[in-house]
RNA sequence: GGGGUGGUAGUUAAGUCGGUUAUAACGCCGGCCUGUCACGCCGGAGGCCGCGGGUUCGAGUCCCGUCCACCCCGCCA
């Protein structure tokens, strides 16, 4: 029988013991951080998952115990039983003079403990790179040894974090009625939306499941049920290129209500975000975000005025440098004298571009004078913007009276123009005008990465994490069910088929769908849309309308939904919900770089695991039982 | 699929105009040290310069290709 463990089970852990414990037998277990041997006396410091405690081994206690601790190497695992000690004055050599041997920096650095009795439960090699919080190694080796780098202090608190925060949600949305109820991970492949990675059936040669990549329509199916409120913190699988907020499975608070308009869920939602940044992250939001009018507490933004002010469906509060649409400007002023817009104010006046569903416009972006860039930063952000599909980054210096110069429009320019955009953008002098003009989507795509790289490059958000409590929610709402497919030009669903319509919009299904709004909402916190999710139709009759619109058949919708288009024949109930993306939760509150910070055994930005080398081949033997063969490309 | 950044001791980085023995810090190994706490001091070991090819008398450095990681676009809520 082992000593240690067996009979000496350990008493505290390494951030617990205080002055107060001065004079008590203790057995603390851990790993060694940092030894520092003076020969005659030895100091380790030995830490486990609370944190630090400086253990001195004296040969005038325990000779073997002094021994031993000559031997002991960072990381190594051992098991101490001694005495705690305030630490008091000691004699220090350096500075030749009675000092405190307190250590203010450390928890537990008022004590020490005097080994009496040690062990070592395990030798550990020496690590690829030192376990402390302010390390520089990269995260490729890092990821390699995760287990290494799961034991910084830093990682341990982000997976504590997690830890309080799904009990933190359990325990709210428990109360609040809903159930926890469990959906299948292997389902049937349904088209659209993200792919699935698909798995190959061993008992059905050739037919294969798919990964759920949300539970969506068996949450649905819940409500149909009849269980009213359903909740599940749950994995979900998407086979898609990935992103510093992007992993290929990734965790969602995922939440249905039945009986319910986007009112009562949003302040489900609210209430539990509420709660989470209160006991998880011990910020009361209720003093930025009091009851409102409407009865809810987040501010709401149309998907339209968005996009339109800052390029995208998830905008970052916390800054300005909102964009300006001069699209309506430049065909007034039949292009301003501008050559490159000219193009584009005829399109509009011959009617092949038109306001309510433009496919090209022209936006603006006010840099202040303060921000003082230099011609060379102006190319690099040229350069920048190139990459996203932007022929180039028209810009233009704005004089004292109002001219412009640095720019290619200066010598054409109308004056009425140029005044008029001044007067739009609200630029003044010294200000530089920065322009994109060309397809819808790549305007605002280029516009809303400048203005983040921008608000970042002049320190009006941090590089990553928030500022203090600086927490800037947002429901973005009311975005079209239909996008255009240029390529294709036919109307897809924006979200999923089964999200309901405005009834004001209803109308307009066969005859403009792009003008068809729905029931569909993003939360969106600094930047990140941290939820999403819809009201969704369960009236049979438009539900025909909508696909009638996206030109999906009875047949195909039959072939593709056909199990929950018969159960919402049965009695469905109205209802709606969201799903909140749990990692980005995490990567926020704990103001990480990326998810991949706040995720336990991540995978790279090409979906591979460093450490398991996942995914690997298999052998012929296996692929032939699965009927699966492998065709190279 | 496209654009960008990076890859040099265990780790993080430096390496000039192509030039002969590739530096430094930390870590590691050995020694000394009874009050340190990222201890200190002395000594030492440690390199497929991501990989492959090319140019050259000579390549870490220049050229071509390729692999890996990261950021972005497309994609994806």
């Amino acid at each position: 029988m082992a000593r240690f463990i067996d009979e000496l089970k350990r008493t505290h852990s390494c951030g617990q013991l205080r002055a107060e414990h001065n004079g008590q037998e203790v057995v603390l277990f851990g790993w060694v951080q940092y030894y520092r041997d003076f020969g005659g006396l030895r100091f380790i410091d030995l830490r486990d998952r609370d944190g630090l405690t400086q253990v001195v081994f004296d040969p005038d206690v325990d000779a073997a115990s002094h021994a031993l601790a000559d031997t002991l190497r960072s990381e190594w695992v051992v098991g101490v039983r001694g005495v705690v000690r305030d630490r008091g004055q000691q004699f220090s050599r350096k500075k030749g003079e009675m000092v405190s041997a307190h250590n203010p920096d450390l928890a537990t650095g008022a004590i020490e403990v005097v080994a009496r009795e040690a062990v070592v439960f395990n030798r550990a090699e020496t690590p690829p790179f030192e376990i402390e919080d302010d390390t520089d190694t990269n995260e490729e080796k890092r990821l390699q040894f995760r287990y290494l780098d799961l034991r910084r202090p830093k990682l341990q608190r982000v997976f504590r974090m997690r830890s309080r925060m799904n009990l933190a949600a359990r325990r709210y949305l428990s109360e609040e009625g809903f159930l926890e109820l469990e959906t299948p991970i292997l389902v049937k492949y349904t088209p659209g939306g993200a792919r699935n990675f698909l798995v190959p059936s061993r008992l059905h040669a050739g037919k294969f499941y798919a990964l759920a990549e949300s539970p969506q329509l068996f949450k649905q199916l819940y409500m149909i049920a009849g269980f009213e409120r359903y909740y599940q913190i749950v994995k979900c699988f998407r086979d898609e290129d990935l992103r510093l907020d992007r992993q290929p499975e990734f965790t969602q608070i995922d939440m249905e209500m039945s009986f319910v308009n986007q009112d009562d869920v949003f302040r489900a939602v609210e209430g539990l975000l509420f709660t989470l940044w209160r006991e998880v992250f011990g910020v009361d939001l209720g003093e930025r975000y009091p009851v409102l009018s409407h009865g809810g507490r987040f501010p709401r933004m149309a998907f339209e005025e968005s996009m339109r002010r800052f390029g995208n469906d998830k905008p970052d509060l916390r800054f300005g440098l909102e964009h300006t649409d001069l699209t309506g400007l430049v065909v007034a002023h039949e292009g301003g004298g501008i050559a490159l817009l000219k193009d584009l104010a005829d399109a509009y006046a011959r009617g092949e571009d038109r306001r309510e569903l433009p496919r090209r416009i022209v936006k603006a972006m006010v840099v202040p004078a303060s921000a003082a860039l230099s011609r060379a930063e102006t190319d690099k952000l040229e350069d920048y913007v190139k990459g996203m599909g932007s022929k180039g980054l028209a810009r233009a210096r704005v004089a004292e009276d109002g001219t412009w110069t640095q720019s290619p429009f200066a010598r054409t320019v109308t004056p009425a123009f140029r005044e008029a955009v001044n007067a739009a953008t609200g630029a003044r002098g010294g200000d530089l005008l920065i322009f994109q003009f060309g397809a819808t989507a790549m305007v605002h795509t280029v516009m809303a990465n400048l203005r983040l790289h921008l608000g970042r490059k002049l320190g009006l958000i941090p590089e990553y994490g928030t500022r203090g409590d600086d927490w800037r929610f947002l429901w973005v709402v009311d975005p079209p069910l239909f996008e255009h497919d240029e390529k294709e030009n036919r109307w897809v669903a924006a979200h999923h088929a089964f999200t309901r319509p405005h009834d004001d919009s209803v109308p307009f299904l066969e005859t403009e769908p792009g003008r068809v709004l729905c029931h569909r909402y993003d939360v969106v916190l600094n930047g990140f849309e941290i939820g999403g999710g819809s009201i969704r139709l369960h009236d049979p009759e438009v539900q025909t309308r909508v696909f009638r619109a996206l030109g999906i058949s009875d047949e195909e919708a039959r072939v593709k939904f056909g199990f929950l288009l018969d159960a919402l024949r049965y009695g469905a109930p109205p209802h709606g919900g969201i799903a909140l993306g749990m990692d980005r939760l995490v990567l926020l509150a704990a103001g990480a770089e990326s998810i991949r910070d706040v995720v336990a055994f991540p995978k790279t930005q090409k979906g591979t695991d460093l450490m398991t080398d996942a995914p690997n081949h298999v052998s012929p033997e296996q692929l032939a039982e699965l009927r699966v063969r492998v065709v190279e490309g």
